[in-house]
DNA sequence: AAGTGGTCTAGACCACTGT
DNA sequence: CAGTGGTCTAGACCACTTG
């Protein structure tokens, strides 16, 4: 590939010179998803600059999640994630008749191999937002569902869900193992009907900890999305809290106009 | 503000220590919106280490969107924005008929003061994704609505709508000021029934552009909500694309289970 | 072992903000 | 002016990956 100069006489520090071009060569295509940078050495030889000014132009593009630095083999044009296109339709009966969960259905579609790991099922106290949403009694205790989901083994979700005690023990959603069709078919056996979904939805910069479990780049941001599932009554049922990585995603919804 | 010691024995670098203890403060309310910092040098002497040590632990929280450091005056904790939700009703007949286009109407309940700015109308051919939503023919012109919205003065949003031009001429669309209840009022005073909305949300880094018109601080990320606007028949009438500073929303939609 | 990026030190000069 | 963050230099040692 092709490297300029920096010009000193630039309105432009040196590190945002190198930055700028580094990131034409990837806009250009002579760069492109999966190519290794040119070596901090490189750079330092190239252009004549000390370490820490290649390492702060890299850090630009790594912020922009352009580049993705891996300790010991070199910095890489990031590759553009598999969109998952979520549509307002994912939690339909049919889909949980065909005892698929709806993560599994959508999976399908999009023609990715879906995984789930790190199930945890524990019952403790909700935070403080959840018991608002379930509208649960003080000290209500619930089951706490923690989950992570890949699709073709990449982590694109961390999900957990919240359900009042009374209406999930002694069934299945206790277990590690939901069965066919997951909660909602659950829910379902057990006399309650689904009504509705109210979903909210948020973008944010993730934690430390959710850039760790999701594995994402610097500067990726997360889709932050609170489901609360409610039977035909208006009686909450559910609280499912999902983190997402944002390049992975669209989410899709349909708004009636009266 | 209380602050704590670097452990060399700890698993975590000095910096991630520093970043910690920072953003631990910051969490505990020790630190407050607006608040300042130890300066770098307070930090130095503090920790007893090196410059680039203190200032890796405060990009991290730069990055995490939580300080903002103002050249020549400090460091401070990040002010959140006033958060609005846009619930999904907001489309509702009802608040057409009030003559409130759908910004000033929510705006109005959660209690900010609306503006609209940067008010540009052209006409002129659409990017390929919206002719396909549209589903225009080939070189059919569509009108285009760029506007800048703000909450208390501060930019929350930029939108960019598109009309066929055979739908939206002769109309006060095609004007700077649409008039009472705004687009979808002229538009069914056109004889236009709007049936449904469909909402595309994705979440990404504000490319420089949009940080700029946005005011957006470094480590903000952007919501993209793009609107499919259909009418009773089926058929697109408007494509409007949105970029929202993400701190500011939160976006809520009701999905039926059936 | 050689090459890569990750972290750190100890300085320097500059640009911006406030008094 | 002093105090702040922004940029840069020239080294050092370490951890990880690959051959």
């Amino acid at each position: 590939m092709q490297l300029g100069t920096v010009d000193r006489r630039d309105d432009r520090p040196p590190f945002r010179q190198i930055a700028d071009q580094l990131r034409a060569a990837i806009e250009r295509g002579e760069l492109r998803p999966g190519d290794r940078l040119p070596s901090e050495a490189t750079l330092i030889q190239h252009y004549g600059v000390a370490r820490m000014t290649v390492r702060q132009a890299i850090q630009e593009l790594r912020t922009e999640g352009r580049v993705v630095a891996e300790h010991g083999r070199g910095v890489f044009v990031q590759q553009p994630a598999p969109v998952r296109r979520l549509a307002s339709d994912r939690f339909l009966r049919r889909h949980r008749d065909a005892g698929q969960a709806a993560f599994l259905a959508e999976a399908d579609k999009s023609g990715v191999r879906p995984r789930v790991d790190q199930i945890e099922v524990t019952k403790t106290a909700p935070p403080a937002d959840v018991r608002e949403r379930l509208r649960l009694a003080d000290d209500e205790p619930v089951v706490v569902r923690s989950r992570r989901y890949l699709a073709d083994d990449r982590p694109v979700e961390t999900a957990v869900s919240y359900l009042p005690l009374r209406i999930a023990d002694g069934t299945a959603i206790t277990e590690v193992n939901t069965g066919p069709g997951g909660i909602y078919a659950r829910l379902e056996e057990a006399g309650h009907e689904l009504g509705h979904f109210v979903e909210e939805v948020t973008a944010r910069m993730p934690t430390t900890d959710e850039r760790r479990r999701l594995e994402l780049a610097d500067g990726v941001p997360v889709l932050v999305v609170v489901r609360t599932a409610f039977d035909t009554g208006g009686q909450p049922l559910e609280v499912c809290d999902t983190v997402k990585a944002a390049p992975a995603y669209v989410l899709e919804y349909d708004i009636p106009a009266r």
